[in-house]
Formats: structure tokens, sequence, C-alpha cells
RNA sequence: GCGCGCCUGGCGAAACCUGGUAUACGCGCAAGAUUUAGGUUCUUGUGUCUUCGGACGUGGGGGUUCGAAUCCCCCGGCGCGCACCA
């Protein structure tokens, strides 16, 4: 044994054993039978095979461990699984660069992670480990492909989609930040393509009302990020027939009240609605607007101030309500694919609309008098509440009045009907690129497209014959022409193969339900693991994720549950977002000069110092900055318990805890009862900061040669014990090691979470504040049960009492007994 | 523009849920002990001012209360999310 602390000594010297007891499966499978536990199943987001292992997965994985190993603690059987998500673009853009196949770039730096989570101590069950990109688990994103598409949730469709120039390839609407490509920052433009969508708009409605199950079990921000990306607006459908057209068009309104000022009428520019009214005359014009406007990317489209811009499609539309004819135009503040792609315009009451009038010259209709100045004057367009005026027989209705009769008069005359949008988009999952899996179809020019049947799944990625390389929106497999000729499964001709892949977020929705069967070749997860395990009790990860993956996931297992095979509404009952380690204030980044090495720090301080020198710094969700905090603090207290328990040893083993020492009895108990109280709250800072205190009290009782007396000694010893268990969870390794200096058999773990003996927590004695005006005077230790009349009396004694009242009288006295007394003077 | 969150010592932060001793724990700093020295380790101190009685102090202002870091309102600063969604 090292004559000190040896924090990377004890990494190598304790791993073997955890391997060999198996500490971290479940109990009551496989590992030591010990049946009728609760299960608690703890997942973090898993990593991304990017390089090696960073400070952000440090920060991360130590939250996920510390949760994963208090719940084992605790006495809960814990499935704590792990894997990787080892599809998707930058492995292949890494690859590309190097020259290498994307496997061996892949499954390389899983290797080097695997062991970099090992050496960080993390409580996996390394039974669970899988990869999306193995042909066994894609086999099965595959699977879920074909049931979306037997129920027509997987459909193809031409549509104008967004489009990555750099990385030449389509996004979800999700993946669009702020109009950049979510990976690469490059400014995302559109494309009209033919792609396939899963139908999450039909869970729209499903994915909002059941945010209630999650409402405090979530954190708030990443709640209201899904319910503002879902988007629902309440309002109607209204029908307008169109001068020179033979079917009506529809708008959508969230203000059927104000139908009386619509004064023009407009369809988005890219939608093919504006094609089809257009007339002979406009047609040219039409298009050089739609070609301006595809030129612009989504940032300029949304520059702050930018005028309004259009072209009249040179019809009119005729207004159900009053039969009055409104010219219809063309234009890119309209989108295509929100509500029906074309609006009723009414600029007194939608400033995007007045703006457009203004360009244009239109009329300016006020039809809600809210008190404020025309519109047509101010440039400034109302929307409160008001009055009806200049609507017919709607004039004189409030605001919420004329909108539920104006609704009820559409419906009544085949005009319209109440109606309800959301601003969630169908998620778009094709991608032209090679490393994903590919999209189990084959197009076939009699029968069309045709689902591969489930027995001839994996469709596998071909191992050559390809170019890598996208280009231009063609997907790398069809250069792999081998593999694009095949059979059509259904009239066996001639045909080829869909020759996209899928997002990598379609593997990511899902693989929490393939962990607790992961190696199972029969079925996509055996369902009586899913009941043993799922729902995931805890999840960690990101709040990068709040809204792609945590949708998406919540969208496939409604999907699941739809079809039976699931019984459970929602993947994830509590979400815990961690913060991000930063450095002197922003984001670590080469380009900073910033970055922080990993494994430098932890060559230095090992990997229990590293791990809780992020827990200490704040809350699990605040940012740490790696500028304003030390290792050598967290490593500093690492030495003294190493110290501490070395001097202790085997002293007090064996007798009972009952028999020691009250006056140290009392403050352990405190201070476990407190960082348990800590741990339910994820408040790991605080909890670490009593575990220190604990450390300090048993330090001081050594000194004192507590260890002299069989109850110093039996005292000392269950606050040893504590101690090691506890820091179990924060400092696995240094916990291990402490918890042999003691003289017991590993592991610690097993030894499970100290309990409280809630009689020493009784307190005889507290200190009694005395205020005077509400400002600290004076204060003594009273007993517990003192009375009103004794507080008071023994207050109003108080010699710094009187001469805070400086001869005034007092008007009156409030007593909170045992702890407080406040003299109110007059 | 709309919505949300945050603001406490030189620094990271406690206490906010449940109003009642503000600054737990750590870093840093200072002094002392140990050491040949540096480092390490240990001890003590560390909100500001002070006439040593106290006074002031949780971004600013106001309110509720016997009592406010904590609850309410207004303002400022910082951060995040959304952003032509009809």
């Amino acid at each position: 044994m090292a004559d000190d602390y040896d924090p990377n000594g004890i990494v190598d010297k304790w791993l073997p054993v955890w391997d060999r007891l198996r500490v971290f499966e479940p109990r009551d499978e496989g590992g030591v039978d010990d049946g009728g536990r609760e299960r608690r199943y703890v997942v973090d987001m898993f990593p991304y095979p990017s390089g090696d292992l960073h400070m952000g997965h440090a920060e991360a994985f130590g939250i996920g461990d510390a949760v994963a190993r208090y719940t084992m603690m605790r006495g809960y059987d814990v499935l704590h699984p792990v894997g990787w998500d080892s599809f998707g673009l930058p492995a292949e853009n890494a690859a590309l660069k190097r020259n290498m196949d994307p496997r061996e770039w892949t499954y390389d730096n899983i290797e080097v992670q695997r062991e970099g989570f090992r050496r960080l101590g993390m409580s996996f069950d390394w039974r669970t480990r899988l990869h999306t990109s193995d042909p066994g688990y894609y086999r099965w994103t595959q699977w879920l492909f074909l049931r979306l598409f037997e129920r027509g949730l997987a459909y193809r469709k031409a549509a104008p989609v967004n489009w990555c120039p750099n990385d030449q390839t389509v996004l979800a609407n999700e993946q669009v930040i702020a109009g950049k490509c979510e990976r690469c920052g490059t400014e995302v433009t559109k494309k009209n393509l033919t792609q396939w969508f899963f139908r999450i708009t039909d869970y729209a409605e499903r994915l909002l009302d059941d945010m209630a199950l999650l409402e405090g079990q979530w954190p708030d921000r990443v709640l209201t990020m899904q319910r503002n990306w879902i988007g629902r607006s309440t309002g109607a459908y209204v029908d307008f027939r169109i001068e020179g057209h033979d079917r009506p068009i529809r708008v959508f309104t969230t203000r059927p009240d104000t139908l009386f000022g619509a004064t023009f009428f407009v369809v988005a520019a890219d939608s093919p609605l504006a094609a089809e009214l257009v007339t002979d005359e406009q047609r040219a014009a039409l298009s050089a607007y739609v070609e301006q406007v595809r030129k612009t990317t989504d940032i300029e489209r949304l520059a702050e101030g930018r005028p309004k811009t259009g072209v009249s499609l040179g019809r009119s539309a005729i207004n159900p309500v009053n039969g009055e004819q409104i010219p219809v135009y063309a234009a890119d503040y309209v989108l295509a694919d929100y509500g029906t792609g074309a609006i009723m315009a009414v600029p007194a009451h939608d400033q995007r609309d007045l703006d457009f009038a203004r360009a244009f010259g239109l009329t300016v209709r006020k039809v809600v008098e809210t008190g404020d100045d025309d519109p047509a004057d101010t440039g400034i367009a109302t929307s409160g509440d008001g009055t009806l005026v200049n609507s017919g027989r709607y004039d004189g209705m409030r605001k919420v009045e004329a909108i539920a009769a104006i609704a009820e008069d559409l419906r009544r005359d085949g005009h319209g009907e109440a109606a309800i949008t959301y601003r969630l988009r169908d998620w778009l999952v094709s991608r032209q690129r090679y490393w994903g899996p590919p999209i189990p179809i084959i197009h076939c020019s009699a029968c069309g497209e045709v689902p591969v049947p489930d027995e001839d799944l994996p469709v596998r990625l071909p191992e050559s014959g390809y170019e890598l390389r996208p280009e231009g929106g063609r997907s790398p497999l069809e250069s792999a022409t081998d593999w694009v000729t095949t059979k059509c499964p259904s009239c066996g001709g001639d045909a080829t193969r869909d020759t996209d892949t899928m997002d990598t977020f379609v593997d990511s929705s899902w693989y929490f339900l393939r962990y607790p069967s992961a190696q199972d070749a029969e079925r996509i997860f055996d369902p009586e693991l899913i009941a043993r395990w799922l729902p995931v009790d805890e999840y960690i990860g990101g709040v990068e994720h709040a809204i792609l993956h945590l949708l998406y996931s919540r969208f496939c297992v409604k999907f699941l549950q739809d079809i039976g095979l699931l019984s459970f509404p929602e993947p994830f009952l509590r979400v815990t977002n961690q913060g991000q380690v930063i450095m002197a204030g922003s984001a670590m980044s080469k380009s900073k000069g910033n970055l922080v090495n990993l494994q430098e720090e932890l060559a230095k301080y090992g990997p229990d110092a590293v791990r809780l020198t992020m827990l200490f710094a704040g809350p699990p969700e605040e940012d740490v900055d790696w500028a304003d905090v030390s290792p050598t603090g967290t490593m500093k207290w690492l030495t003294r318990v190493w110290r501490l328990c070395r001097d202790v040893g085997v002293a007090g083993r064996g007798t009972d805890p009952a028999t020691g020492d009250v006056e140290i009895r009392t403050g352990v108990h405190k201070l476990i009862a407190d960082a348990t109280e800590q741990c339910d709250h994820k408040r790991f800072n605080v909890a670490i900061a009593r575990l220190m205190e604990l450390t300090t009290l048993l330090r001081k009782a050594v000194d004192a040669d507590a260890l002299g007396s069989a109850s110093g000694a039996a005292a000392v010893r269950e606050g040893a014990e504590a101690l090691a268990r506890m820091l179990s969870i924060f400092g696995p390794f240094t916990a291990e090691e402490v918890w042999e200096l003691l003289g017991n058999e590993p592991s610690v773990v097993f030894a499970g979470w100290p309990s409280i003996d809630p009689a020493l927590l009784v307190e005889d004695t507290v200190t009694c504040v005395v205020q005077v005006a509400g400002k600290l005077r004076d204060k003594f230790e009273v007993s517990v049960d003192a009375t009103e009349d004794q507080l008071r009396e023994q207050a109003l004694a108080s010699e710094a009492v009187q001469r805070a009242l400086d001869g005034r009288p007092v008007r009156t006295v409030i007593v909170r007994p045992p702890r407080l007394v406040n003299v109110v003077p007059g």
C-alpha cells in the first residue's frame, strides 16, 4: 500500500476488482440475486465518438454517475447503460478528410472513449453497450422506419427544404439554428427536393398535452422550448374564391374577427399555389421573383427591418363575407409550409400586412376599434382588444364574441371552419450522406415504393464501390451501382434501392429502449426487459437537445405505444441538463486557444479530484468556468480523507455504533442527514461541503485522541465509514481505497448509503436569537421546550437588549419559541 | 420585438422551496508553526467602516411584515430561448 494518497495508482488497483465483483450490474439478474428491490433506470445521453473524451464529458458523465451511484447506494437496483451514437456527419467528414473508412475512424474513437470512461470510474453496466452504426442496431432503426411507412407516417414528398451547401445535405427544421446549419454553422438555403419525412405533426397535440406529465420533472425551460416549438394556434380556416380560378383557396387566420379588414390576399411565393394562381401576363414576373427569393438565405430573410417584397399574381380573391374583390400577391413573408401557405392580409391589425400594404400602396381598413390611433396614419398595426367597426352586422361586437360568431357563420355557410394549426413541421429524415442507416425502400417502376421485407433487414451499407464525397444533393450511395441495382420484392422485376440514409437523430430517438436487450437478434427489444426497466427514471444530458432529440424520442415512444409495443406515453420521467465547462468566460475552442486538456488534468490530479472539482463548483445545471476553480482544493481534501482513514485504520472495527460517543455521533448524523437531503435534490456541491465538514469533525476527534476510548473509536469508525460510503458517488476510486484502509472488504458500493439515527438529530438545546426591531442584539442557549414567557423574560433581561432599547418603552415582543425573540420598541 | 432565467465577499458559491443568526464549504489572501530553502502539511484570521458602543451591507428604487437575500411591484444590467408561424 502506498504511504500517501496516490490518485492515479488507485485507478489501476480498483478497476479489475470492480470487474471481478461485477459491481455495476443490476443485482436481480445475473449478479447476486437480491430480488424485491425497486428498480431505477439512469441514462446519460450517449456520446458521439468524435475523438478522445474532453472536459465536457467529465462534467456531464460525472453528474450522471453521481446520480446513478447515489441511486445504487440508496438500495435501488440500477441499470446504468452506455453506448455510442456512432453514425453521422462528423464521422463521415473526418473520415473524408483523412481518406479513411468512416468505420475505422468511428470504432477507433469508440475504443479510446471506452477506456477513457473506465478510467473516469463510470459505473456503467458494459453489457448494455451498443453502437448505432452496427448492423445489429440499425437493422432495427430500419425496422422502425418500415413500421412508420406501413402506417403512412413515413412518406416521401417534394418540398422546399433546408439545404446546407457545406455539408451537401438537407437538414430538418430542428437542425437549423437561427438560419444556420446546426453542425457546421453555414447559412442554410432552400432547395426543392423529394425527401422522406416522418409525420410527427400527427402527434403535435399529444406531444403538447402530455407535457403535463413532465411538469416539475423536466427543466421548465426545456418544456417551454418544446411548447414554443410545437406552437399551437387557434383560429379558423376561411375559403376565398379566386376570380378566374375553379377552386377556392383556403387560408388560416387566428383573427377571423378581422375578416372585413382583409384588403388583399397573399400566397407564399415558393409554394405550388403561387404557380397555380398566376396569370400568364404575370408568370415571368413571378419566376423572376421566386428566383430572387430562393437565392436569399434564411439569415437575410429574417434580417431586421427588411422591406417587404412581392409580386402581383394578376387576379382577385373574393371575400366570402362581403363579396369584396381583393388583389392577390405572392410574397416571401408568407411561408409555404405553415397553415395553408396563403393568408388574408389585414393591414390595420397585423404589422407585417401593414408593412406590405404601405410598400404597395394598398388600402388599410380598421375593423376593430381599440382606442389607438389609426394604423393607416401611424404605420403601427393594432392588435389589442376592442369593438368591431366596418364589419356589417358584426359591428359593435367585442373581439372574442366576433371570433366565435364569424367562425360559426363561416361553418354554417360552408366558407370555412374553426381550426387549430401547429408550427411544428414534419420531420425530414433522409440525408444525402453515406454514414447512416440506408432507407429500407426499393423503387420499382411497376410497384412504386416497396418496403424491404423484414426478413431482408438489415439493408447493409455497401463497404466498397461508392464515392463517399456527396455532390449537389446526390447521395454517395448512388455511385454504388451493384448495391443500388436489385429486384422488386413485390413483382420481382428490376428495381433500385433508395440511396438516402436516415438522419442520426432517428438512431438516437429509440436507443434507450434497446439497452436492456442490446444483443437481441430477434426483435427490436425484449418486452419483458422493457417492462422491467423502462421508462427512463433519470435522463442526464445537455440542454442543446431540448428540442431535437427529446422531441423525436417522445414521438417515437408515442408511436410505439400506438402500435402496441410499449405501454407508457413518455420516455423520460425526469431530465437534468448539466452546464458546460467553459474557460475564462467563454466556450473552449481551438481558435480561442483556451482548451483545457482533460487527459492532462487527469494525469495531474486523478479522476476523482477532477470529477469532484466540477461537482463542487456549483449546481449541476450551472456552467463551470475552469479558470475559477482549482482541483488543488479537492485534491487536498481527498488527501485529508485518505490520511484520516489511514489513521483510523481498524480501530473500533466490529463495535456497535450505538455504543459510540454521543457528541461525535450527533455531529456525524446531522451531516449525513444534510448530505442525504442535498443529494436527493442533486445539489451535489452542497453535499460535498457537508462531507468536507464531516472530514474536519472526524480529524479533530482523532487529534483529540478519540481513538483512545472504546466509545470514541466506535463513533469515529461509524463516521469514517459513512464518509467513505458517501464519497463513493463522487470520488469512487478514493472511496474504495479508504474503505479498504478502514479494514473492510470491497466494494464500498455494496455497503450502501449510511443510515441515520433520528434520535441523534433531536436537539436538547438550541440557540435563541434575540432581536430588537428586527436587528440581532443577543443570543443564548435555551432548552428546546423553553416557553414563550421564559424566553420573553430572558430576552428583556439581556443587557444588550436594554442597551439597544436605550430607554425606549417596549411596544410588543414577538416570540417564536425556541429560536427567536423580537423586541419591538414603542 | 416576444418569452424565460439570473444578479449575494477579491473569486466559485451557501442560505431563497418553508420570511427569523447573511456569506456554510472551498479557492485566494494574511500571519504563525514545521522545513536548510522553495514546495508540502498544520494552526489562526479574512464583508465594509468604526469613536470598539456600534453603524452599514445580498444590482437600484418602492411595497407587504414585528422581521425580507427570501414574498410583491417598478427600474437597470447580464445571460438564454424564440423570432415574418398569419
